[in-house]
RNA sequence: GCCGGAGUGGCGAAAUGGCAGACGCACGGGACUUAAAAUCCCGGGUCCGAAAGGGCGUAAGGGUUCGAAUCCCUUCUCCGGCACCA
């Protein structure tokens, strides 16, 4: 996030005679977190310090993504969640209001899963959840605006996916079709494409079948560009996931164009894409798709047996095999018999069969030019077919196949012309004799939203004799998940067996009709809940406008890089379509988007690094390090660990250090309390001045780029400063510098913070003590070291006053380094201001 | 295969063109203790040297620069994403 430093809010640093005085001279009780933190927790809640009133405020709008609710949070969870927690605390204390909800994407798998393994309904299952995760978040100290609070799985929020599904229809972004789709055989659904994953199912692992269903669809594809140059408009994004954004929408240009089919004048041809018609020239043969429409068609008669079989074999493989590049090019295609016209050299090309060319993408039909194109080389090469170089390679060329660019040889009109002119010249040519255009296609598809299982929300349709699909009206929504259910397990969806649910009348005639039993993937729930938080409890609309016109975008998206093209590309094409239907401001969701990293444990099983998870054996469960440390200590070791961005490793030595931190904060409070009223020793209270006001500084521009592990190094050096000034120092001097640290590390530590706050006197919250500001004049005068460098190499390193400039500077210089001077002659000074000069030196 | 990211002490790391290794962990030494734990103090990149001091050092090699962990090129390794995309 971008704030300028005169956005923070200045509050001036409590004088410090005033407070010093105040300390109770005793020894202090031990640290024991147990002893206060639930204390404080109960006392944030009752306090009510993460309301906010969205009707009459505007404020920053910070976002964690929100969890499904499995169960037990374990060390790995709480990182996010801290860190959103530690920087909505710094903006509390900077007195800005702050929007920070919490909600449960609560639809889903697992839910089901639990029903039938312990017969409780899925809701019961998910609620328990629920309420212990709410509980692990208060014992983590973390405060979030519970009135804001959305349940997916409530009616009172899914009947608003259902009220967007019915728009989308009337606009045509829903619509239903039949399509080859991945099937997951063990959790007996159909998958999207972006839950398939290396042909295996996201959630399971199970290798994906292909089935030829009638699905439900929403028509992401249309939103291909958009989504595409969005992310150009996306600068606090981490281009990491934007690159995986453009991969993933594939955008790619080229030509699309009719090939006729030899001899048969009473067939349309079939339509190829090519993102290199410049190469045309070169098309020694074309392939189709296995299942392409036209396959039956053209195959002749004498090599129908081979074709058949060729195709009953594609058919037959899993999603795995058909992805494996290994195996002989020999037993992956077959001659159909027939042959295509090439439109450019009006010569007859060989129609072949190959299970590389998929009917899922472009045309399901392509033109081989095995010159330009390796896997066409390969190919031509395994069945003998000639080569024709359409574009001249290097002299020196030695390999196969040339893709990159050159002249245009044996291309009749196009030679001697280069790439991008013999692509438009070939465009061109196609179009001005209608028989192709210029053509955009996208390895994005549709994003298939059916799901087969009970929990999740109802796709509000009914199926009518008479009519056909209608639509459930608005005002009979919500189409209610029926109760009489049994989850006993045996194939099929239940909502086909719930008697009450799947017979219905048809809402335009009135007439028996039968209710789509499918259910809504759960990543449409995630898509919209961010503006939904704004107003949770809106009962007649979907959206409040003027409040979502106020809070919208969120200004600080927080989570994991896992969701960096499911829930993400969703959100920005669902909030897209919103944007469309006039209901939000913008047509970007979260113009700042944060990835934190997995926390990462040795496994017990593989002895590797893995991600913390039950089946991996190295899941450490926050409540006994609670009970034996406090929340502090997890808070702080979870934020010291490393950046936030990166993957860190989870060590018990790592929390003990942690602890001991605190527990070296905890015993100041004795150091400040012994101290005198009156001043220290001048030189060492400047010291410790300089040295807390350097912290504030440090520890502020270290949150604002989310480098919490740097704040706290900043504040651990703090801690060394006032243990070694104990002496010496004044009370002023020690009470400064104890009580802005104690302002600056409640973010990191609020328990231990908010009770030494009150130990030393104070009544309230640190939460309403104001975030410190730093005195940028005293540290501008303190003095500087300067480094000496001759020929690039250090040679002194110099105290001095600040701002000299480069001819005392130099002088100074000169003179410290001499030695290494004698007798040579000073070519070339570079001087840095208060950092560094450099000598250059000959002879 | 393609696209991205990363390689710094025994370990997590800091420094994003200007004093490499801040801060912490682990380790070694010392103080306190009958003892241990806890705590506190001191020391740790490496080589030469008694020291002062100096050489080398950020995966490897090269380059740009007065100056490079940082920028550029080549190579290696690891991690992530996509994977027959026409």
């Amino acid at each position: 996030m971008r704030h300028e430093p005169s956005s923070f809010p200045s509050f001036p640093i409590p004088q410090a005679s005033r407070l010093s005085l105040r300390y109770n001279p005793r020894m202090a009780e031990p640290y024991d977190p147990p002893q206060f933190e639930p204390r404080w927790q109960e006392f944030w809640v009752r306090e009510r310090f993460a309301a906010t009133d969205t009707a009459a405020e505007k404020g920053l709008y910070m976002l964690m993504m929100f969890p499904y609710p499995s169960g037990d949070l374990h060390v790995g969870h709480g990182r996010n969640y801290i860190l959103g927690d530690c920087l909505f605390r710094m903006f509390l204390m900077q007195g800005r209001t702050v929007l920070n909800p919490m909600g449960w994407d609560a639809f889903g798998l697992p839910a089901e899963n639990a029903a039938i393994k312990r017969n409780i309904h899925p809701r019961e299952w998910t609620i328990a959840n629920i309420g212990r995760m709410k509980d692990q978040f208060r014992r983590w100290g973390i405060l979030y605006d519970w009135d804001k609070e959305i349940t997916s799985c409530e009616p009172g929020y899914y009947r608003w996916n259902q009220w967007l599904f019915n728009r989308m229809l009337e606009k045509g972004l829903a619509y239903r079709g039949k399509s080859p789709v991945n099937w997951c055989p063990s959790c007996r659904t159909v998958l999207a494409n972006e839950q398939v994953i290396a042909g295996e199912c996201e959630r399971c692992g199970t290798v994906v079948e292909q089935r030829d269903l009638e699905q439900w669809f929403l028509r992401i594809t249309a939103y291909a560009d958009r989504l595409l140059d969005g992310l150009d408009r996306l600068p606090d994004w981490p281009e990491k996931v934007k690159i995986m954004q453009r991969n993933w929408i594939g955008r790619s240009e080229g030509a699309q164009f009719t090939m006729k089919i030899q001899g048969r004048e009473d067939l349309p041809g079939f339509e190829v894409f090519t993102t290199r018609p410049d190469t045309s020239f070169g098309m020694t043969f074309a392939v189709l798709a296995p299942d392409h429409p036209l396959v039956d068609e053209i195959t002749t008669a004498d090599h129908r047996a081979k074709v058949e079989a060729f195709v009953d074999h594609v058919r037959h493989q899993t999603e795995i095999d058909r992805l494996s590049t290994e195996g002989p090019l020999e037993k992956r295609g077959v001659f159909t018999g027939s042959h295509a016209v090439n439109p450019f050299t009006g010569k007859p090309v060989p129609i072949f069969l190959a299970d590389y060319v998929l009917m899922s993408y472009g045309t399901g039909a392509i033109m081989a030019v095995p010159g330009q194109d390796q896997r066409d080389w390969e190919f031509a090469k395994a069945y003998g077919l000639p080569i024709v170089r359409t574009v001249k390679p290097p002299d020196d060329w030695e390999g196969e196949a040339y893709v990159d660019d050159g002249p245009a040889i044996n291309s009749e009109w196009l030679d001697g012309l280069y790439k991008a002119d013999a692509v438009a010249k070939a465009t061109e040519w196609l179009e001005q004799r209608g028989i192709g255009k210029r053509k955009v296609h996208y390895r994005l598809r549709d994003w298939l939203i059916s799901r087969q299982r009970y929990w999740g929300t109802p796709i509000p349709v009914v199926y009518c004799e008479r009519d056909g699909i209608v639509a459930v009206p608005d005002d009979q929504l919500p189409v209610l998940l029926p109760a009489d259910v049994e989850f006993s397990g045996v194939e099929g969806n239940p909502l086909e067996r719930s008697a009450t649910f799947v017979a219905t009348t048809c809402p335009r005639c009135g007439r028996a009709a039968r209710r789509e039993t499918d259910t809504m993937d759960t990543f449409v729930d995630s898509s919209w809940y961010y503006a939904r938080f704004i107003n949770p409890h809106v009962a007649d609309a979907m959206l409040d406008e003027g409040r979502v016109r106020r809070w919208m975008p969120v200004d600080l998206y927080i989570g994991g890089v896992e969701h960096a093209i499911l829930h993400l590309m969703y959100a920005r094409f669902v909030y897209k379509v919103l944007s469309d239907f006039g209901m939000v401001p913008g047509d970007e969701p979260f113009p700042v988007l944060f990835n934190q990293g997995m926390i990462v444990g040795k496994s017990n099983i593989t002895g590797r690094l893995e991600k913390m998870s039950k089946s991996k054996g190295n899941v450490v469960a926050p409540d006994a390090l609670i009970a034996r440390y406090g929340a502090d200590t997890e808070r702080v070791y979870t934020l010291f660990m490393g950046p936030p961005e990166k993957e860190a490793e989870w060590t018990d030595e790592g929390v003990l250090g942690a602890h001991r931190f605190l527990q070296r904060v905890w015993a100041l409070q004795d150091v400040v309390a012994g101290a005198t009223g009156r001043d220290g020793e001048r030189g060492t209270d400047e010291r410790l001045r300089v040295a807390t006001h350097r912290t504030v500084k440090r520890v502020h521009v270290d949150l604002e780029r989310y480098h919490p592990n740097t704040a706290i190094a900043a504040m651990m050096e703090l801690v060394n400063s006032i243990s070694e000034a104990q002496e010496a120092a004044g009370g002023g001097a020690l009470g400064e510098a104890y009580e802005t640290l104690l302002r600056l590390l409640h973010p990191f530590a609020p328990h231990a913070t908010e009770e030494l706050w009150h130990l030393a006197g104070h009544e309230g919250s640190l939460l309403r003590a104001g975030w410190p500001t730093y005195d940028a004049a005293l540290l501008a005068r303190q003095r500087v070291t300067l480094a000496v460098q001759v020929n690039g190499k250090l040679r002194a390193t110099l105290d001095v006053e600040p701002g000299l400039d480069a001819d005392a500077a130099a002088s100074v210089a000169r003179q410290a380094v001499a030695k290494w001077l004698d007798g040579k002659e000073v070519v070339k000074v570079v001087h840095v201001a208060d950092r560094m000069v450099s000598l250059v030196v000959k002879g």
